[in-house]
DNA sequence: CCAGTAACTGAGCAAATGTTCAATTGAGCA
DNA sequence: TGCTCAATTGAACATTTGCTCAGTTACTGG
């Protein structure tokens, strides 16, 4: 009906499949879920993307590319170590954990999708790098020299993910505010501050 | 063709299900690829399993619990401080991260299946308790008082689970003697052994 | 007003899915 | 030898999937 300009609507198209793939997973998630939640006719995904593939995988992009930008932001104009803090509260603010639901979803679907593959590995590596710059930077501010912020990265981002995937299949017994400390205990670890 | 024991049958089709469940993925894994990998009739899973749902479940908690008890056995014999090393080594011994592609899809598809994630909420438990087990006669062995096993326990399973993802997703960077070292690195954190 | 072009439709297809069920087979027992 | 029943079959069914393509519709510049 209402026709859009080619940008808007592909704008739509990915927003409408991230949609999808939140509530019925990346495996099962099907180009009738967009096309039916826009209203539009099912051959046209096909004139903006050449696959349901891509499309899929276009749209895990931007969302976390989105999101890490968001997250960014929130923490530009603090110092390292409160950014860091930040960081903890963040990941357990979003109520029903959107972030997390894609982003496991995403890291355990890239195995069986080239594309898939090629995007998580990037987001992996900035996320990473966003992580460990912020330690990098801690131990800077608290005089530090012998922290090797690499490797403490990959800790500290992974003790997220594993409590973000804690979190979600446990449901009583890891909570959200467990989750958070646990994040900010790692913290503690990482920057020597144990007492 | 040839007949079997209920029981024997019953089995064969677990561990094929298992084997559908790690080419395909859980979401993706169907009726189809165990009834042709052992070569029976479409209709037999049926008289074994009330639902496809079932199988794949049952399948996924029979697998997990052989491998949980696997590494329980190789690690009785050690003390504590020692099994968590050889924890470690465990970890990336396995070449194609079979245990690791199960676990980490089995906890993403849980929020999906509520089969699946009965299993794995159980399944998770089991493998924290275990491990905090283990730190907490670790740390009992270094004399050491002010352990909170049971934190400390989920920081650990959550470095694993997030070093496994991030091992899979990024493969080059980060590196299975990268993973295991982290985790050893945790362990050394986590029990105040940092220098 | 009139092309021309980009946006859009939707019936249709081939492939794959889980499940059913009436019929068949075979092994073990009396 | 027959009987019994569990084990097994596989055609059939209703859904769902991604994708194609021959058309149709609306905007837009001349």
């Amino acid at each position: 009906m209402a026709r859009m300009s080619g940008a808007d609507r592909r704008r739509q198209i990915l927003e409408a499949a991230t949609e999808a793939v939140l509530q019925r997973g990346l495996a099962q998630a099907a180009t009738r879920d967009v096309t039916q939640a826009i209203g539009v006719g099912s051959g046209l995904l096909h004139h903006y993307f050449s696959s349901w593939a891509e499309l899929r995988a276009e749209a895990v992009r931007l969302t976390v590319a989105q999101e890490v930008q968001e997250l960014k932001a929130l923490l530009a104009t603090l110092p390292a170590r409160a950014a860091l803090e930040r960081m903890a509260d963040w990941m357990v603010e979003d109520d029903d954990m959107r972030h997390w639901r894609l982003w496991l979803n995403a890291l355990d679907e890239a195995h069986r999708d080239p594309l898939l593959a090629e995007v998580m590995n990037a987001a992996m590596l900035e996320w990473h790098g966003l992580i460990a710059d912020l330690l990098r930077r801690a131990g800077a501010e608290q005089g530090r020299r012998s922290l090797d912020a690499e490797a403490a990265g990959w800790r500290l981002a992974a003790v997220m993910d594993g409590l973000a995937g804690a979190l979600l299949v446990t449901g009583s017994v890891v909570t959200p505010p467990m989750a958070r400390d646990a994040i900010k205990a790692q913290l503690r670890l990482e920057l020597g501050e144990t007492g």
